[in-house]
This record gives C-alpha cells, structure tokens and sequence, in this order.
DNA sequence: CGCGGGGTATGTCGCAGTTAAATGCGCGCG
DNA sequence: CGCGCGCATTTAACTGCGACATACCCCGCG
C-alpha cells in the first residue's frame, strides 16, 4: 500500500529540505527533471501561454492568480515549499492562470510530456501526486467556503492562521514569526476585498494582539484567539469586541 | 504519450454512456468496482464519517458542500455525470464534506484502498485520474475568482452559463433545455449569496429574457446575452439595463 | 376540505464593504 | 540632492447585498 506522506516533489519522498539521494538524481537525469532559481518578481508561469513545464517549490513563496475579462486580479492560492504548479491547465494546452516569485525562489521542474513515462515507470509519483492534488483541492475547497460564507475579519484572520500554520509546520518559523512576503494588495486580491478594507481589518487585528504582519514577516502571539476568530461567527457576544 | 480523452470514470475511456466491454468487466472484478443506484436526496457521503469509497457519476446530478462552524453551508460544486468525489479528504482520513444527490443517480464505486494497486497494473488510469483532477482545479479555481471578484448578477450567469455549457456537451440538452434539478437554496450557497437575492437576480435574468429557469429545467435561448453579462464588467454602459 | 410545509416571489431598511482621494514613508536613481 | 515610485495608511462618501417581513403557490395528508 505505501502511503507516501505528503511528497511534494517527485524527487523527494520525504521532506522539502533533504538532499538528492543517489537514486533521485538517477531520476533526475531519466525524466529530465531539474532545479530552477528564480528572483523576487519574475513571473514564472503566464496565463495564455502554453508551458509544457510542472514546478514543484522547493523554496521561497509565490502566488497563483488569475486576470479577469473586468481587469480584477483574483489571487487562487499562495505557493509554499511543497505546492505544485502548472498542471492546472490541464495535461496541455494553455495556463489559466499566472504564477509569480514573491520571493526569491528554487523550484523544481520537469517535462509535463514526461509525466505519462513517469507514472508508467514509477507508480508510486502517480500516487504522490494524486495525494497532493487531494490535498490541494481541500484547500481550494476551504477557501471557496471562506469566501462565500465568512466577512472580511474572519477571511483574513483564516487565510493568515493558515498560512503561518503551514510554514510553522515546514519549519519556517524563527521566534515566533513566519516569513509572509507579500503586499496587502496580494492579500486583498485573494481573499476578494479591496486593498483598504483589507488593510483596516488588519489594523484592527493588529490592536487587538490578535497577529502582527510587518516588513514581510508574520507574528502571531502565543495565546492568539485568532483562530476562534477565524472560525466562529462574529455574532457570538464574546467575540464581538472586533467591532 | 496517449493523452487520454477525458476519460470520467475509471471503467470508461471513452464517453460517459458507453456500456461495459468485457475487458472492462475483468477490470471490475479485479478492483471490485461496482455500480450504484441511489434515490434524490440520498446522502451520499457525509462530512465527519470516514467512507474508504471513491465516486465517478455516471448519471444524474449531485452537489458537493461543506458545512461552517457557523451554521452556513457552501455548495463547493454540483456534480454533472463524469465528475469525481470522495477524493477530496485526501488519500485517507475523513470526509471534510458532504455530496447528496439531487437527482437519481447511478455511481461508479470502488475502494480508495484499490489505488495504489489501480495506478501500478493500469498507469493508465492514474494519468486519467490527474487529468480529471486538473480540470477540476481549474474549475475550482474559476469559482474562486467568480465569488472573489464578480458581482451577484455576474456569479448567477457565470454559473448557470457554466452548468449549461457542461451538460449540453454531454448531449443531455433537449430543445434547448437541460435538467438541473436543483433549489434556488442551493446555487445561493454555491454564490455566497443570500437566497433571496439570487431569486432577485434570477427574476431580473428572467425578464431580459437571458434565461429561464422552471421545473428543474434551464433553459437559455439561442442568441442570449449570458456569455457576455457573466463575462463583461457591469460598469460597461451597453451591459447597464440590468439594474 | 382545511392545514402545513417547502419552495418561490417582492418590498423596505441598514450596514459591511466599496470607491475615491490624499498623506506619509522608504528607496533607487538621474 | 530632490524627484519619482511603490507600498502602507487614513478619511470621507456612496452602494450592493443581506436581514427581515410578508405573501403566494403547489402538493400531500389527515
């Protein structure tokens, strides 16, 4: 049965950070797969273009948005050590939606031509990545939910908590705070606010020492009733202080 | 490199009605995978239980949702003959959400356990497997832009349009008219919409004579405007009569 | 027959969230 | 050095959408 904790990259079937193994760079080099640096700001993947590529991140953050006909930006999801990206095309033809290096960047890439050898040779990549698409579609689901059913306070609240749980569980966090590089307006657009509600909610978060996000790095304190926040409705009493 | 035509259920490579061939049967019998019938209103998996079961449709129509720590519901998507679910808690774990089926409806069953036995006698159907999770993501992620950044009146065409488009492909349009069995409640809560409101804009979409919606039937007229509306922003003066 | 429940249809009102516009602040650059 | 530019922040005025209330229709049931 082998069920392979959550394998983010083909070539890592443990965790994010451990080095190639022989046998993975004996993978690499059959399947074509290889590193890739990016800088803070290249856009890595452009709606309407036709990438034949898939990227793991291996590291850094980025974001996955989508232009509409209106002009608005919805951003979809933000990229963390152990996302994938490009496959949601579907197996060819052109993106639907852009990615972009919020930070600097190390990905991993390989031949999305490649992917029918690959899940022929090794069944097990087949596997990871039906995993990782599952979990993957959870969180769409999540956020889908979020935007549909909960205000601004909670949308924010829930989309922050999330993602600082994530990078915690990566190991990212140093003394408490998590490394969160992006612009307000990244925030807004993923959570479908605008930039100034945003920002006020955010301010009022920070009064309430619920989180603090500055200089591209997010705190959350200890005894943080945020998650409470993030998911009970605001029309409990005891919670409405927020407003 | 055989890029497998969207194949629904993993019996079926070709079309969604096709019966089974013999080989098909043994491939059944191997991955004990059986059909089911069940009855409008059917829950069919429940958010909380632990169901070791994975679903294709193979016939009638179905919603997927979720249900908040606050009471509130959100329809993730309704399910059209060719979807997958039961996927989405991960390869084990329990549901994080429920489908209940709005129609009759016949299921292609067979056991999440099965998978990995699946993936490495049929590579086959794991690429099928990938390919119907990235149309799905795609999907997902469209809702997600269409409850982040359109409007009521945009989200009600964009989603009926969408739904429209969906089952006349699969041949199910009969003079212009398609089943879609399901309660103005319903799409509200895929909107994030209060079900007042979406009835509003339904009655308005009724009047331009965009669509129509009655007995469970959808039907569009042939040069209707929906695309556009769905599509174009509001602000656009030529689009404006709508309110 | 009357009664009740589920779904649909409309009107009014208030607030959460939007749009618009202006200020401050740090940084790279001619 | 001072200008421009990206980003964060704040204030003020407007509005789309939800909450609530009410009424209608169809159908099954005692």
């Amino acid at each position: 049965m082998s069920p392979v904790a959550c394998a983010a990259c083909p070539l890592r079937k443990r965790t994010i950070f451990t080095p190639f193994t022989a046998e993975e760079v004996v993978f690499m080099q059959k399947f074509k797969v290889g590193e890739l640096s990016v800088d803070r700001g290249t856009t890595i993947l452009m709606e309407g273009s036709n990438s034949p590529q898939l990227y793991t991140v291996l590291r850094g953050q980025g974001i996955r948005y989508k232009t509409l006909e209106n002009g608005r930006r919805q951003v979809i999801n933000f990229l963390f050590p152990g996302d994938f990206a490009g496959l949601q095309a579907g197996l060819m033809g052109e993106m639907k939606h852009s990615v972009e290096a919020s930070s600097d960047m190390v990905l991993c890439v390989f031949d999305r031509g490649e992917l029918w050898q690959m899940f022929r040779a090794q069944p097990g990549r087949a596997y990871d990545l039906t995993w990782i698409s599952a979990v993957e579609e959870h969180f769409l689901g999540e956020t889908i939910a979020s935007l549909g059913q909960r205000d601004a306070t909670q949308r924010v609240a829930w989309a922050l908590l999330r993602m600082y749980e994530r990078l915690s569980a990566v190991g990212l966090a140093v003394e408490g705070a998590v490394p969160l590089p992006f612009r307000q307006q990244d925030l807004a657009d993923a959570l479908g606010l605008s930039l100034v509600h945003t920002n006020k909610t955010l301010a009022r978060l920070r009064e309430l020492q619920l989180l603090n996000w500055r200089d591209g790095r997010l705190h959350i304190p200890a005894r943080s009733e945020l998650a409470k926040l993030a998911l009970v409705d605001l029309e409990k009493p005891e919670i409405r202080p927020l407003m």
